[in-house]
DNA sequence: GTATTTTTGACAAAATCATTCAAAACAGAA
DNA sequence: TTCTGTTTTGAATGATTTTGTCAAAAATAC
């Protein structure tokens, strides 16, 4: 189980890329590439976009890799982490359903 | 599947109390009262407490139901919202994992 | 009708979050 | 060790979001 961040620097330090290049290719400081791949900042939509183009990842897989994280970070020091995951997991198919 | 704001107003309704007696509880204006009733604002930890005391609500049952709220809000509108919550319960499990 | 309750939206204050920048820390090579 | 390039850190700043207050409008009850 992957965060966005170890995926996107396992990608680069494969390539031998620094920092910069990949900064630049997001037009971002490399200040912020640094804490997005420790996990220290979120990345947004659009970066992430433009992360699964330049290392050639499938732009859904990376979204659901990002949003998942968002999840993870939004219930960390809850002992009931994985209950409300799971109550809002029922909640989300609850809505669908009814929307047919 | 009820929300936190469903839960308490059916509950105050019961009780034919005034949002205003209840908001007063709680330490707040009853305009947000009303927008945490109707989902439209997130109520914060400490007031979900005392709504459990007030209404004899099972505290931890009603801090899941405010914590799920929020993640179905954080995914709204996102098409792979039930994906990312599984993965994102599949991350909550690996971390677990790996503490022990 | 009046009285009461609820909802709405404008506004302000506070808190959170993103970004920039420069310096510090780190790694490797000479 | 020094030189070079890379990465990390943290302070400062700005932007955005959240939180709450208030008063008026809308809805409901009497």
């Amino acid at each position: 189980m992957e965060s966005l961040g170890e995926t996107i620097r396992k990608r680069r330090e494969d390539k031998e890329l620094p920092l910069r290049t990949v900064a630049a290719y997001l037009d971002i400081d490399q200040a912020i590439l640094s804490k997005i791949e420790r996990g220290q900042r979120n990345a947004n939509r659009e970066q992430v976009i433009k992360l699964a183009r330049f290392f050639n990842i499938n732009e859904t897989d990376l979204l659901v890799s990002w949003l998942s994280d968002k999840l993870v970070y939004e219930v960390r020091n809850e002992d009931m982490a994985l209950k409300a995951l799971q109550v809002a997991e029922e909640k989300v198919k609850y809505q669908k359903m009814k929307k047919l």
